[in-house]
DNA sequence: GCTATCTTTTACAAGATGTAAGCGTTGCTG
DNA sequence: CAGCAACGCTTACATCTTGTAAAAGATAGC
């Protein structure tokens, strides 16, 4: 899961308080950019109890370590995806599943959509990309089954859905609905975008 | 249009000279900071033609300058679709004009939607709720008549279009879509979340 | 216990944001 | 056209933040 700064050392041996150290490091990060995305290194430092240094020492830059958290969440969500076997299930369903699993994210993570860290570093798009390709190979999928309108082209649906799912967070972040609220209206309109036949929201 | 930065005041005397350099800073800012958000004042002071401190002697800070910016850029789009008279067309012309209007806005000041932009300074939300208050106006109307489906509150299909939009020219910003693809598929993509019923996407 | 590794301390450099005072310049206005 | 007030420029300073560097102390692993 948190992997090592460096990815191309592949398994460098750590010694067990460095690993203590950057798990550390990239949980406070968690917490304290989620909740202040402008947070300085000297704070995300004491925040984990470490100096300022051993940041350094670990991560070389502050987009590195934004970039290893984004890393994380996302590698994190992919494992998620791919564990929840979409392309055996009937599109809608997936689709409803991947909404669940996609906002269990967003919810879990909610530094993710801090406008400060929203522009990827450059390195890892990879695992962002594959999120939405996730997403777009179910679009696909509904399309050619007939469950999805195929009028709209798949990739464009894809990063609309999940700018729908960033836009209803924004909405939870800003008071103007409840996290439930949110889930309700967020899955109608990926649905209803995506041309499904509306069925019942039933849960599961 | 480019109002004064001081909305306390509420209507100081300025000399010309100062006018022409608060406007020749608001211009630059729009350009510079279009194309690198993280443009430094010194940066937008020497693209204006003017000293750092010229810029400070007219917004007390750097979040006061991109304010009247988003102040100024929103006030001109509120005005657009005043002018516009949604209120007198059917609801789903109306919300083709104001999609029109509002993608321009998009594209005329791509520096809005900028992430390091995007936090709104304190102050300053009221222009911009005003503009989404006009389209969430546009959507109840139309789901009072029929034209849209009422299953969805209209304050959150305001907003939604919007992200719709926002969505739809980081498309464009990335290269994945060309400005008349990623408008076509934005309305298409904001017609059918407001339940419109599907007509051809005749312009005009 | 020894040793490589990790952390901390201390120090430095550069860049950005703001603040402030003094002086020259420009534009109104009488 | 002359004077005054407003304005802009220069210079200087303070602070915060990022990033680099080296040396000394602490710790884990063997």
């Amino acid at each position: 899961m948190t992997d090592a700064p460096e990815a191309a050392t592949p398994a460098r041996r750590r010694r067990s308080d460095a690993r203590r150290s950057i798990d550390a490091i990239l949980t406070a990060a968690r917490t304290l950019l989620g909740e202040r995305p402008d947070a300085s290194m000297e704070e995300l430092a004491n925040a984990a109890g470490v100096t300022r240094q051993t940041v350094y020492a670990h991560f070389p830059s502050r987009d590195a370590l934004i970039g290893a958290l984004i890393e994380s969440a996302g590698a994190e969500t992919v494992e998620a995806v791919d564990a929840a076997n979409l392309d055996t299930v009937p599109p809608v369903t997936a689709l409803r599943r991947y909404l669940d699993i996609g906002w269990q994210l967003i919810r879990r993570y909610p530094y993710l959509l801090a406008p400060a860290l929203a522009r990827t570093p450059p390195g890892n798009e990879a695992t962002h990309l594959a999120g939405t390709a996730q997403l777009e190979r179910l679009v696909r999928r509904g399309q050619r089954t007939g469950d999805f309108d195929p009028a709209l082209p798949a990739g464009w649906l894809a990063v609309a859905v999940i700018g729908l799912g960033i836009t209803a967070a924004d909405q939870v972040a800003a008071g103007h609905l409840t996290a439930d609220e949110a889930f309700t209206v967020f899955s109608t309109s990926a649905l209803r975008l995506c041309g499904a036949a509306s069925e019942p929201s039933a849960s599961g």
